[in-house]
DNA sequence: TCTATTTGACCCAC
DNA sequence: GTGGGTCAAATAGA
């Protein structure tokens, strides 16, 4: 039966919070989800009128990253189009509980190039109102490179990108998305970042490279803020430290063990992830 | 059988 | 009028 289309359900009557998005850059920086969610936006509430929000004022939010279905949570894929002037298709996803908990929370991901990996453009709109317990997952996010850097370098930090999604498929998408992220591979010249703070402190810091002070003395010994793919490649991934300490700006880190991932380089992984849980840093890292 | 994905069409913003 | 975002039937996979 052709079921006459039930329209557009959603009235956005968001306040608005400009698209934030990075042109030209990477990651995006978000309002802390204790502050409001992934986008520190108000989910949308009843709108006054009976329209939708242009697209142009939806929050909206971009980030690079090499790993775009690798967020911590759980999306269904509901289309995809070719874009004109664009060689890739652009993947649309909304949030898996958007039935049960009318969650608005949605996402298109473009790739951008043909790279090994191929970098994707990921625009986030509407923050999880979801509710489900949030699972972070590690996220690759690839930074531009900073001025003077290597010409093909690129930053990749490595931050918790849940942001309230995730919950019991969670486990099922996160196996997917292993899969996917494996598929991740080096990058020449590649620079790894440990996003050891928030990402607020990274957006400031002119070379995303943290002083060392800004590390737990813990993580600061066992391990470099930042070092390259061919540091990684060619050491051992160094002892976590085994406590849970405190950054300078007061963030929770958590034990290594329960930070890293133990990819390996070898099987074209991505080494060591190192993510913050939400409560970690009063953010998501990469939004 | 159920759930997720694919895909063409529809609708709307620009 | 065009391009982009979303819907929903069809299809595939578990």
């Amino acid at each position: 039966m052709a079921s006459p289309r039930l329209k557009r359900e959603q009235s956005f009557d968001f306040e608005e919070a400009s698209a934030q998005e990075a042109v030209g850059s990477a990651s995006a920086s978000y309002s802390p989800p204790g502050g409001g969610g992934v986008f520190g936006i108000s989910p949308p509430e009843s709108s006054p009128r009976d329209g939708r929000k242009r697209r142009k004022d939806r929050p909206s939010l971009v980030k690079h990253t090499f790993t775009p279905h690798f967020d911590g949570h759980l999306w269904r894929k509901y289309g995809q189009k070719n874009i004109k002037d664009s060689a890739f298709p652009r993947l649309y996803y909304r949030c898996s509980y958007r039935e049960d908990r009318q969650c608005l929370a949605s996402k298109l991901v473009q790739q951008e190039n043909d790279d090994d990996p191929p970098l994707y453009r990921v625009t986030y709109t509407y923050e999880h109102t979801c509710n489900t317990t949030p699972v972070p997952t590690p996220d690759v996010v690839a930074e531009q490179p900073p001025p003077g850097a290597a010409g093909d370098a690129y930053l990749l930090r490595f931050g918790s990108s849940a942001g309230g999604g995730g919950g019991g498929a969670h486990q099922q998408q996160t196996e997917r998305e292993r899969q996917q992220q494996n598929t991740a591979r080096r990058r020449p010249f590649m620079m790894l970042s440990f996003d050891s703070s928030s990402s607020h402190q990274l957006h400031e810091q002119p070379h995303a490279f943290p002083p060392d002070g800004q590390l737990p003395a813990t993580a600061a010994a066992a391990s470099p803020s930042s070092f390259t793919a061919a540091e990684a490649l060619a050491a051992p991934p160094p002892a976590p430290p085994l406590t849970t300490t405190m950054n300078d700006g007061g963030d929770l880190f958590s034990t290594w063990d329960a930070l890293r991932y133990g990819l390996d380089y070898d099987h074209g992984h991505l080494g060591n992830h190192v993510y913050l849980p939400d409560d970690c840093n009063g953010g998501d890292d990469n939004y």
